[in-house]
DNA sequence: CTACTTACTTAACATAAGTAAGTCAGACGC
DNA sequence: GCGTCTGACTTACTTATGTTAAGTAAGTAG
């Protein structure tokens, strides 16, 4: 058990989906929970393992990913602050995908009953956690479409705009400018593409002042030709006016 | 309204999750909907409508779609008998994308309140669908993996098998011989290829004996050769033993 | 029976992205 | 101060898959 505002991040997010009682809030930051201090590049959940606890990220970057025949590793998303991983894990019972850290991370462990029982004692945020799950959903299509159906520019344009329109709204960092968590390598397991192609790719965005860089920092130069050369639309995100309402 | 048998398929899906009550039942079946019969190729939910429905396939098959810059489409996932479809969109306002029929489906639609009610007033059933929608993602992880990390006949295969499993589980099939629903643009649309690479790709499976074919009817030839050459595990499907309980 | 359409098939060719094999700079341990 | 490591970055070369184009077969409408 640790300092109760772990949850406070999480709970500014389900906050977006209506409204929370006072006794919503109560009980949602009464859940017992364990905070641990993950160091970056470190495993959360391992796939295959059985899960028991759901995880919040207070702090910190995670990605969860898979590893497929031949040791391809590919990246299914990336959370930051506020962001309910593991669900899916601890709810269905077994993790069918891993969970790593990018950067050093806060994790708060909730068990999975007490997610259960406050779902149906309390609907509103039941409902908000289900609707939670629903907008994860709504990020894996876009992904397949991203994957499936786009050049390396595209994806690459389109992963970027995503990132930072969520660090944005999790007031994190801005839109425009910030310090990029992970290696190219990451963003290759993101993107179904190889580092190589990575950098040729960043270095195109580059030349073509969309974006600049020094070491691992971002800016967007141009943020409508960014989003255009992405294919971008951030509706899928349903951040809704969240990036009003969250980053104040 | 219409013959309330049309919600018995989704029943025995969401019953895979633990045992309902006859009050659970009785709710479920009682819940408001009107039958459609929907030609094949006709779309069901339009990208960017608002939706107050979410609908139930009570027989034939539909696909969920996204269409990128350049008209390229991708399917997302593939839809039969008992699914279902649009939760998403339904309970997160608008429709971030497409539904269509591949064959003459008959589809039940649910009002949206009616759902977000049974599953507070009944929580077997809210945790069953929960953990329904939760599947979903499992399964658009798994899309992702094999869009991003597979090369084509790996990709193929895997779609071939991930269709079979789910077809003898919704009862509908066997796991070794049944009619494809589908062009081969629409497997390519799946699996982020084209529909050349697609025939191509069937044809080497097919002198492998993995496969055989005839217009449209596959046959698995070699079930475990099939598995290991598309990396198949299919634990994302979380079917469980359903194949032996649902099909009877 | 004929025209029309749609899906499947095949071939020749083009290219985006992968692979392999490095160099280089900064960070870290000792 | 010297190895070791990791990540960024290049280059040369290869290949899986896309593109274009044609031809065939089957189904349907008139």
């Amino acid at each position: 058990m640790s300092n109760p505002s772990a949850l406070m991040p999480m709970l500014r997010k389900l906050e977006y989906w209506g409204a929370l009682s006072p006794s919503d809030h109560g009980a949602l930051l009464a859940l017992p929970h364990t905070l641990r201090t993950v160091e970056a590049r470190q495993h959360i959940v391992r796939e295959g393992s059985i899960a028991t606890h759901a995880c919040v990220i207070r702090s910190g970057f995670a990605f969860r990913y898979k590893i497929v025949a031949g040791g391809a590793r590919q990246i299914l998303a990336i959370h930051m602050s506020g962001d309910f991983i593991d669900l899916q894990n601890s709810l269905l019972g077994f993790a069918d995908h891993g969970v790593q850290t990018l950067t050093g991370t806060e994790v708060a462990f909730i068990p999975r009953d007490a997610i259960v029982k406050i779902a149906f004692d309390h609907p509103t945020v039941g409902l908000a956690l289900w609707k939670d799950t629903l907008v994860d959903g709504s990020v894996f299509r876009e992904w397949i479409a991203n994957v499936g159906r786009r050049d390396a520019r595209t994806r690459l344009s389109h992963l970027l705009c995503e990132f930072a329109l969520r660090l944005e709204a999790t007031g994190v960092g801005q839109r425009t400018s910030w310090e990029l968590p992970m290696t190219q390598e990451h963003l290759g397991d993101c993107t179904g593409l190889t580092s190589v192609h990575i950098n040729r790719t960043l270095k195109g965005l580059e030349q073509d002042e969309l974006i600049s860089r020094s070491s691992r920092s971002v800016t967007i130069e141009n943020w409508k030709r960014l989003a255009e050369a992405g294919d971008f639309d951030s509706a899928y995100l349903h951040l809704g006016e969240a990036q009003l309402t969250i980053t104040q």
